[in-house]
DNA sequence: TTCCCCATGAGACTCATTCTCAATTGGGAT
DNA sequence: ATCCCAATTGAGAATGAGTCTCATGGGGAA
């Protein structure tokens, strides 16, 4: 699926009409290797720290054509930081953020998206895209 | 349940130790009186046409104490401004976002409800609260 | 290798929301 | 009814994530 060779970067970009270069490939290189959910400026200081220069600008840019071709899924967890997540294996799941920790666990219910198209379908619509976080505590 | 005195406004801030203010009460009235999904600018400037006094910045405050009380639900539909809308009824609801014209739709489905609870419980928590956005399209 | 045009970076800008702090006011005590 | 003072307010400054600008730099097709 998703390769670990820099032609996977340039075939993608090369398809949306995008030159392939060093930041590009090292924005991509730091959220995929990583599979927690970072923040762009998490994002831009870690590169920032690793002596690779890059500007906060094009880490935005960056991110926002990794997401519209689907490397990238962008959450907004709603503290006011969108949080980023690599989607190498492309499996939907949604988040369970704990309020105590600030953990985030992912999770996936095939019953419970099911269920949203159903809802969607009884009001005439279909569904497009979701959010779907669940804010927990542990129990006991 | 929800009383349309001042009496009801007054009680509850009463109860948080604040004192009540007529422009405490303007803003919940504003919130209440529509049903609308509105923004703060909205709000404020809807109670300055009014001839109202009050600043944006008492409008926000009192928003948070009304969110903090539940007479008001505060939701961020992701597009850098958060929507009130009043819960005097009290009966809970999700949302569906038409993406062709901003519709804003409610939704409750009691199945959806457990099924949450179920899953949280699976990885040893338990809900605390909820955001479930469905971004739909209309079927043809 | 050239050359055109896309990409980049530094910093200005946007815009919702929060903060500051001096002036005002609610409301309990008297 | 009046006092008094902490709570509240308002105007505008500050914040902060994200976007935009534009001069400079560098892919990559020919």
């Amino acid at each position: 699926m998703a390769d670990q060779t820099p032609e996977f970067l340039t075939g993608i970009l090369h398809k949306e009409g995008l030159r392939y270069t060093a930041q590009r490939e090292a924005v991509w290189d730091e959220i995929r290797q990583s599979q927690e959910h970072r923040d762009a400026e998490d994002i831009y200081l870690s590169l920032r720290t690793k002596g690779i220069q890059v500007s906060r600008a094009t880490v935005y840019r960056t991110i926002d054509v990794l997401v519209k071709n689907k490397l990238v899924r962008k959450m907004d967890v709603g503290d006011g930081r969108c949080r980023y997540e690599p989607r190498l294996d492309d499996n939907h799941h949604d988040h369970m953020i704990c309020t105590e920790t600030g953990d985030i666990i992912e999770f996936f219910n095939e019953e419970l998206e099911l269920l949203q198209e159903k809802i969607a379908r009884k009001h005439g619509y279909t569904v497009v895209r979701h959010v779907h976080q669940l804010f927990v505590k542990p129990i006991k």
